[in-house]
DNA sequence: TAGATTGTTAATCGATTAACAATC
DNA sequence: TAGATTGTTAATCGATTAACAATC
């Protein structure tokens, strides 16, 4: 799994330095560049098939399509979108999805505001009619955006026809069946992770201080 | 760092158990919640220090309470949002970030057309003022909400006039100073695990076809 | 052939789980 | 006191790093 949550950067670094033509890349040299160590970088993409020569190093184009492979990206996926509020609407103009071979195909709400209506180019249907719409178009893969507090009813609405997989964007963890796959994106909880350093950098910059100031009063008695 | 990911989630937790009056909790009935080993909660609760009482459990409001303070939100927070697109402006509504003292004060972005409007309660100011506010408003944390191909220039930016932490919603992993704070949410990476697995599990099933074919073929040759 | 760099094994490190003594 | 449950140590597991033989 650690490796799998690599995967995706590998891709989006190999699709950049084969849009600029180089075309071997050595561990070495995608370790520098990637933050990583070229060992890991070694034992993570053999543990899906030596992909590399001796000698010389991976080829961009061909590594490129294994990892797209792998990712599962030489397939179609359809999408739906449950909850067209804002952040409804900002994943909806995700271009890179269509790219990839996820296409967007509705949004789904119970506001009628806003059902009936398009957001963007994207239908708005009743959440009512999700259920027949995901069996219909086969959809696989559901990104939700909608409140913690119906997260978990959606949810089991989108398992119960069929969806294999959600990206959940709801502060909630869903309780799902094992075989469907969840990915939650929890924005709240970024943020935290960033106050909780932000602390901690603050904390040690005191304890510091304090120890210094102790340090002083300790030369102090040693004048005596 | 392991569990300091983990800590916004007991947060979460014990938010919810504390506003449904629940007043104590044990290591084994939240693992059992939060779907994570009593041994792990323990271990991770005591790391940080003593907070639990033999015999008895963790009391729910001072647990919460000591959780609250490890993530930095008995501070206050001021924040903006750089890049006034669809998801600077989703990311605008979340409410929940004023309740924790995480307080987004303004926008920016180069786009004529939103400079000088508001979004939401919120305005938006031309990137090229940003520096002079970060200092004057003496800003914390920066949400970044803008393009790919933008987003190291404004990192830089936000870095030399004195932002700590930045919670990067673009598809580029930025270059920054050890001592400043990132945060990676990329919604497309995340689509990619998924897709990943909806894929690898397809692979599965295969290889299970094929194994049983190959098994009936073994009995047709006892047959023989 | 010599140099470079992978593939792969072994060593290290860190995180999780198990176990149980301490204690409320 | 007896029961419950933590705090904490030890064991296990998995992931990362180091090292080097294989080989292009």
């Amino acid at each position: 799994m650690a490796v799998i949550r690599r995967l995706p950067r590998y891709y989006q670094y190999l699709n950049r330095l084969q849009k600029k033509g180089i075309q071997k890349i050595s561990s070495t040299e995608l370790a520098r560049m990637m933050g990583l160590t070229a060992s890991q970088i070694r034992q993570d993409l053999n543990s899906f098939g030596a992909y590399g020569q001796q000698g010389y190093g991976y080829n961009v184009v061909d590594l490129r399509f294994e990892i797209q492979n792998l990712l599962g990206l030489s397939e179609n996926y359809n999408c739906i979108i449950v909850g067209a509020g804002h952040l409804g609407h900002a994943v909806s103009h995700y271009e890179r999805f269509a790219r990839e071979g996820i296409y967007i195909t509705a949004m789904f709400d119970v506001d009628t505001e806003l059902v009936g209506k398009n957001v963007g180019h994207l239908p708005v249907y009743h959440v009512d009619d999700m259920g027949k719409y995901v069996k219909k178009h086969k959809v696989d893969i559901a990104i939700l955006c909608v409140p913690a507090d119906v997260a978990q009813g959606i949810s089991n609405l989108l398992v119960g026809c069929g969806v294999k997989a959600i990206l959940n964007f709801s502060a909630f963890d869903l309780n799902v069946p094992e075989d469907i796959f969840v990915e939650n994106i929890n924005i709240i909880d970024s943020m935290f992770t960033l106050t909780y350093r932000i602390g901690e950098k603050k904390r040690h910059i005191e304890e510091d201080l304090n120890e210094s100031m102790f340090e002083e009063e300790e030369d102090v008695t040693t004048l005596f």
